[in-house]
DNA sequence: ACTACTTAGTGCGATATTGAACTATATGCA
DNA sequence: TGCATATAGTTCAATATCGCACTAAGTAGT
């Protein structure tokens, strides 16, 4: 790396934090009292991607200690919104399920975003996206092997 | 936006918040203890940007609420990392020094997370960069203006 | 089967984040 | 000037994050 080509390196990651701030303040503004946006996430997460996971693979999943991922479990299990049940094929292991009353909350938060994602999508269209999308889930994967090299 | 396009803004956020997690903690490996990112990011920002900032213009760039920032800055000033001096233009404020001792840390901090730049720096090459940080750049500038109607 | 090691999850304490309410100062306007 | 309103920052309480230490359960080598 060029010793000039330096502030273009640091300015990436600053402008990662500042959307990830700002995505995040805008989702948490749409959520009833009491969740914030990595409630959110897991619910997404077990509609979008696989429900049943284990709270382990969800804290892989979203990058966060172990401790934090039993916190926001805790959170959404009194608020009905995920069930936890005992791992059939490990005993000391759980499984995090949604609940209907989680999918409708999900549901529902979707469509309140739904127009400041069409406001987005306006200004940056999907051509945008196909170009930068890509490369950012590479950066993301190199980070993410980086990390497991310690 | 077409239907068919949403998984890929919906991915967007996705990396964007987990790139943002990952170089969280890979800077936090580098600091010393009792420090977060945060602090570091503030006295960054009064070497690269500006200093002598108002706690207020802080929050902003930021994006977080002032009352974090007051947090935030007693821990820097706590730690004799930042001096915090009245406003001498305005009596409701106040400014934000950085120490020497303040710039002598960031600086260490720089070189300690130098080979992990260097090596992210090898994998993605500064054209790549060229290309997507100043759309993340316009994204961001989207974003915050959309914040600001509200 | 026994033992050593590893892995999944939790309890707890320290610190961070944030909204609401508050104080002090500044500004706009009659 | 005097008063209403706006702004900068703090205090406080509720919740989130996370490291450390722990328990329970699985796994591998003997």
């Amino acid at each position: 790396m060029d010793r000039s080509d330096a502030p273009l390196y640091f300015q990436f990651f600053n402008e990662i934090g500042i959307i990830g701030q700002l995505s995040r303040t805008m989702l948490e503004a749409e959520l009833p009292k009491g969740l914030l946006a990595p409630h959110f996430s897991i619910l997404n997460h077990a509609v979008r991607v696989k429900d049943g996971q284990t709270p382990l693979a969800l804290a892989k999943a979203f990058q966060v200690p172990k401790t934090t991922m039993t916190h926001s479990l805790g959170v959404l299990e009194r608020h009905g919104l995920i069930e936890l049940k005992p791992h059939p094929k490990d005993g000391r292991s759980k499984q995090v399920w949604i609940t209907p009353a989680g999918r409708s909350l999900r549901e529902g938060v979707v469509e309140a975003t739904g127009p400041a994602f069409a406001a987005f999508a306006e200004r940056f269209d999907p051509e945008v996206m196909q170009d930068v999308v890509p490369k950012l889930a590479e950066m993301r994967a190199f980070l993410d092997a980086a990390r497991d090299e310690d």
